[in-house]
DNA sequence: TCCCTTCTTTTCCGTCGTCAATAAAAGAAG
DNA sequence: CTTCTTTTATTGACGACGGAAAAGAAGGGA
């Protein structure tokens, strides 16, 4: 094993920097100048800025080569060096892990899945351990190394304290995952709750980035929401935040395992779907394959069951819309394979509960490979890495 | 008139001096030392930021003399001189404007109510005009000066601009509200939403002080939402946040102006008591106050209507807390008038439809005067006085 | 009276970011 | 082919802000 004080930090002595790498980082490669205008710097600053962190090899300075030739000087483009060092994001579900090793610009290398047999924290633990244990030696192989350690976990997660307070799924209480996992995998940990890790990544590396106010909706086993108001994740004061599922559109609907009836994710959740599609179609649909594919079919029940999901998720995004105002609603999650079943649905419930010109706000979906999850892990874990001086 | 430029403007030099001067508007007299714990400042930072605070009367060395005799040297308490400096603050509703003098730490000094008959913008500019003068008389009678001008307004405004955009009761659109009261008063002035107004006396003189997240509703005509989080108020990127009143609750429920059904403002707003009152028991009550008066005098279904609108605010306050994970939740407005009737139902609702842990948010009362609405539009003007430097 | 404790101020100093001047790297103009 | 113009990047001097440490101040208690 080795040390955990062995792991290099991230040279952010100012504000300046910190704030210089994020901005090259989410938003490509820039020149010096424009990424002044946009810290709100001088030139100098940045300059000043970009050396330490090039001289430590986590920026260069790129060509991209479809520079229009243009008057004066030609700009020199700053980027960052994904390859410069490697983080491993973890996702853990109640029957299986997930892992991927993501380099600096959090663009996956290796993707594993691992099955989970035993729920209990310890040998949850060991899974982790062997599942970073292989990807550390991949990261060897590649020659760089691995600078922290994310994990991804559903329910109620406390970053800063790196403890797990309630995961349904695993049925955990109050387990202090990031010193467990700093102690057997010598790495500097992460935990953080699955959804918002999924946001941060969104958020640096993807539909969020530059967006001081935005929403990801998750649509799959669950209806999750990733908040982040202010250009900061919203976390909950009580570790709840973003709980679009339990949002009520119909107090005449299904039981919720929440105990409440008819909330988003009584109606559009997979459960609910294959239960609602056995109920109206009478075919005994296993699981959301058979029942995507059944209503793919052309089966009108089936279909009415998607359409009335795409209208539970719409209104839920509705309500979300009307309490925030983000300026955009990123869908996603594994329940999009489904998308062209509701997504006219969700558009059009949307528009209709939609108070005003919230209405304006831009919903977009990307599909979501189940690696993203993983990969979201790893974004906290690099989040944590670069703030780690500050 | 007097010149704009005449006014005096805030000496926050540096960030620290207003987050010093910030905290002990909030915080009430502390000693410095205390004072640099809570800004996270060494002492002498704070030693240098008052003095020219103090210079300038801002601050002053007060006496809280219920002190207890400590070891030691005894501790010299910061406190805001109040009488400093004065606000305007007035609130424009549909059919009346109501302006309050308050001083620097928001304390009303006068309050004055006048009927609008014409909502033209130029007829109410000019009675906000002939307001402003009175109660600037007002503070030439006690010697001190008035240094801004807030204007609360419903519907959507944009602070930043100090533009109405649209106020469906006063039927504005895009009016430059800031630029032609500064014109006409010489005056610094903050136009905002009248809920964010309040949110903002609430955050900085109220129960939301030193609290990172919280939310506002405010009970009467409209049922009403302002939210803090990560400290700063939201504004919603297209003017909408906060839309409490427009949570569906009943999809089955009455039409809402919206266009949609059940909202929660359909349901326990003061018009749809009223009307819901009329049906239930057939007396032609005209107004809230006989709707009230009815339920207090114990008729069963008076009673049924308050208790079915505390159940919708109590859904639609837990909506807001699934989502966002306030730390609490402030109950306000005129409509608390009838508090009584529905307060069990809000809580109960509220209990059964928080997600876990968020029920343990914790839900406060505040009366609310009527000045309370001019209040907040002072606290938006002492909030651009103390930034105006930065 | 002297010491002890706690709050406050002073002095010195390092750091960070801006300003203004300068260098660099082109194409355009003559 | 030089010189100018334009834009980007760098350098070095400068000033301001906040921290550390030490000294000062204002009491109580021994």
């Amino acid at each position: 094993m080795r040390s955990i004080s062995r792991t290099e930090s991230f040279p952010a002595h100012t504000p300046a920097v910190s704030q210089v790498f994020t901005i090259v980082l989410s938003h490509g490669p820039l020149t010096r100048l424009e990424v002044a205008r946009r810290a709100g710097l001088s030139a100098a600053a940045v300059t000043k800025a970009v050396r330490p962190l090039m001289e430590a090899g986590y920026l260069a300075e790129g060509a991209d080569q479809d520079a229009p030739p243009a008057l004066g000087r030609p700009a020199n483009l700053v980027r960052v060096d994904g390859g410069r060092a490697l983080f491993i994001g973890v996702k853990v579900t109640g029957d299986e892990i997930i892992g991927v090793l993501a380099d600096l610009c959090c663009r996956i290398r290796v993707a594993r899945h691992v099955p989970l047999t035993d729920r209990d924290p310890k040998a949850v633990l060991s899974s982790i351990a062997d599942l970073a244990q292989e990807l550390r030696t991949e990261a060897d192989d590649l020659g760089v190394q691995v600078l922290g350690l994310g994990l991804a976990v559903s329910g109620d997660v406390d970053r800063g304290e790196g403890v797990v307070r309630y995961s349904p799924f695993l049925e955990w209480r109050d387990v202090r995952l990031a010193e467990l996992a700093a102690m057997t995998t010598g790495l500097p940990v992460t935990v953080d709750n699955d959804v918002r890790a999924l946001t941060v990544a969104e958020q640096w590396f993807g539909a969020g980035a530059g967006l001081t106010g935005f929403a990801v909706v998750t649509v799959g086993a669950g209806i999750g929401c990733g908040l982040v108001v202010h250009g900061q994740v919203v976390a909950g004061a009580h570790g709840v935040a973003g709980e679009i599922g339990h949002v009520v559109v119909d107090p005449a609907g299904p039981l919720c395992h929440c105990g409440n009836r008819g909330c988003v994710e009584a109606i559009a959740g997979d459960a609910a779907i294959v239960a609602r599609v056995r109920e109206v179609t009478g075919v005994q649909v296993a699981d959301t394959a058979e029942a995507l594919a059944l209503a793919h079919q052309g089966d009108a029940g089936a279909r009415e069951v998607y359409a009335r999901a795409g209208e539970a998720i719409g209104r839920g995004i509705a309500t979300v819309v009307n309490l925030f105002g983000p300026e955009r609603v990123i869908i996603s999650g594994e329940g999009l394979a489904a998308y062209d079943l509701f997504a006219e649905q969700i558009r059009d419930s949307f528009a209709e509960a939609a108070f005003g010109s919230a209405a304006r706000c831009d919903v977009h979906t990307r599909p979501l490979p189940f690696d993203e999850w993983a990969r979201g892990a790893a974004a906290t874990a690099i989040q944590s890495f670069i703030r780690s001086d500050t």
